[in-house]
DNA sequence: GTTATTTTGACGTACGTATGTCATCAATGA
DNA sequence: TCATTGATGACATACGTACGTCAAAATAAC
């Protein structure tokens, strides 16, 4: 009727407790022969081990540890606002958060090498692209501290998974949007960026344009306009760009510091282009609310939140994982689908 | 050092394991003073209980029943094959799956009539509008279910929450797309409704109308065309639809039945209208990926299910709710970002 | 003061699993 | 044949909480 136990098992095998546990926890000491027999009397049953009182039997707690570029980053400050909130949502799980400078390969190489691996099962790390990043991980890995990569990603580092969006992808929705939204007028499209040494700025840049350029050939891309993050650079520059260039249809936004986008323009009379711009904050809310936005592509930092948290567990007691549970989808927003 | 049990708030307060235990589970025959004391001590310990331990010894088994229309919607059958996917994730909790004759008052009302007090805690439903159906609900919860209204609400029920997308946004939010898709080309918009006696649909259309008729007057709105959520209908109403009109513009599809949508449009060579439909199903994505459809809403199934599960388990252990446990987004998803 | 009633404590058992110790038995090798 | 090894079982204890029973203490009612 119920869910079969362990009991349940060692009954229909003709075995003791002590064996199916052996079998259970993979501990030596079972002939291969009683082990396939156990196995088999898990599947006809249907066996499912109770993750909560195997957790409290084992006293098992994971200890994860969030690191994040510090800074007036929104969608940042915003994360870690989250990760706080929800610190103590899981079961047997405490969870912590260091802030490291951002862009600053060494200030987190540093940090992570810091990390004591006896107090510290997991980390979830916004990780910036370098060589000595890539050392600290393996560092961490081989000290058997379970690793995955948060909203940017390392690949071929020894990270064991990447929570976050396929920045390509997003580049290539902000492109199908903004090309839909200019037809019936041709002329030029901005492109803001943050820094193109940034691993996920280049790659929406990257999908952007091979939409861009394929679909909508008759608009002209102009040569990215880098604002390293800061609403006043990308206000300063944006304004003198948009006096200077008149025939301006379409704005994208792809990093931070689009509060300097919404200021840009709104001192401009120009003949409203229409804009897309990368994360919902307060402020590119309001700026969809407005009109100044006709769109915002988001990650929603509480999912990735509850994947990197999900799958620090998995990794650290070596369980299964689920493949797409990491899988964080690229959020479109208008002014009236707003949560 | 680790979490405080039970133990250490009896130690602190002073008092012995039952009292705490009373206090705990709100079990009479505490004085006033004492009751105090213990829940004084509770907040400096910062006490949480440790539920997966108490959900064991109390031997909880949550017993959910999902009652879902029958029929070839697509939509429904990922729903009841995604509850069948995860029947199993949830600590505790058996999930059934019941279901009944779409668009019957009668019968699903009989259903819910049916449905057993002492075998089932909660019920998730996707409810039809009606009299009937309000007063199975009633009876439901007099008989101590919990229950919650899926996808499709029953507002002014018994119903204790509800948990889906927000319909008249969704509608607003395909206006907006449409309206933006079709700037610089004027003419008429078709909108394919399954009924409009469907809640749902009717708070579609309306979110749909409000926003073209203010922000995009110059197009001309036809009525409703109705498919009944059938592709055959729905095929052959809109190709003789667009035979006869050779000025549309832009189509909503604000229901099921969009695969005849799909096989309108394909053998129309008119000057290919922009094309925003509800629903992510393996046709709608085939035809986002073609071409055919410009946008799809979507609301996503699966967080539809995780909220019904938990609201239910809160409602029937008698907890606390996090009211935007609830909230579901309306996701927008164009070619590029599609999961 | 005595009695009736309410409040509190002591204790045991259970949930399903993990983990340890020790005993038992068969098979193996010398 | 005896010692050694490997496989298995029996049993106990623990995790943090729920819940029941019964007695003891405190308080209220008389």
């Amino acid at each position: 009727m119920s869910r079969p136990t362990v009991h349940d098992i060692a009954r229909i095998a003709g075995v003791s407790l002590s064996t199916v546990d052996r079998v259970l926890n993979s501990r030596e000491g079972v002939r291969r022969a009683t082990q396939i027999r156990v196995t088999q009397a898990m599947q006809q049953l249907g066996y499912e081990r109770n993750v909560a009182a195997a957790n409290l039997a084992r006293r098992r707690q994971y200890r994860l540890l969030f690191v994040l570029p510090s800074g007036g980053n929104s969608f940042m400050r915003g994360l870690e606002r989250e990760i706080a909130a929800r610190a103590d949502a899981w079961e047997f799980t405490t969870i912590s958060v260091m802030t490291v400078p951002p862009f600053d390969d060494a200030a987190l190489a540093g940090a992570l090498q810091d990390i004591d691996p006896v107090q510290t099962d997991g980390v979830a790390v916004v990780a910036t692209d370098s060589a000595a990043v890539r050392a600290a991980l393996a560092a961490l890995r081989d000290r058997g501290v379970a690793v995955v990569t948060l909203v940017s990603d390392l690949p071929s580092s020894r990270r064991q998974h990447f929570v976050g969006i396929d920045n390509v992808q997003a580049g290539r929705t902000a492109a199908s949007l903004l090309g839909r939204f200019c037809r019936g007028r041709t002329g030029s499209i901005v492109m803001v960026a943050g820094s193109m040494l940034v691993r996920d700025h280049a790659e929406r840049r990257l999908g952007f344009e091979q939409v861009l350029c394929q679909e909508y050939p008759e608009q002209t891309i102009l040569p990215p306009l880098e604002g390293f993050d800061d609403q006043e650079i990308v206000a300063a520059r944006l304004s003198e760009l948009l006096a200077r260039t008149t025939d301006v249809v379409g704005i994208y936004s792809l990093g931070a510091g689009t509060r300097g986008v919404a200021r840009a323009m709104a001192q401009t009379r120009s003949n409203a282009p229409s804009v897309v711009v990368h994360e919902l904050t307060p402020h590119s809310r309001q700026a969809l609310l407005d009109g100044t936005f006709d769109a915002v592509i988001h990650q929603d930092p509480v999912r990735e939140i509850s994947a990197a948290v999900g799958l620090l567990q998995s990794l650290t007691g070596g369980e299964a994982i689920d493949p797409d549970a990491a899988r964080i989808g690229i959020e479109v927003y208008l002014r009236d689908n707003l949560p």
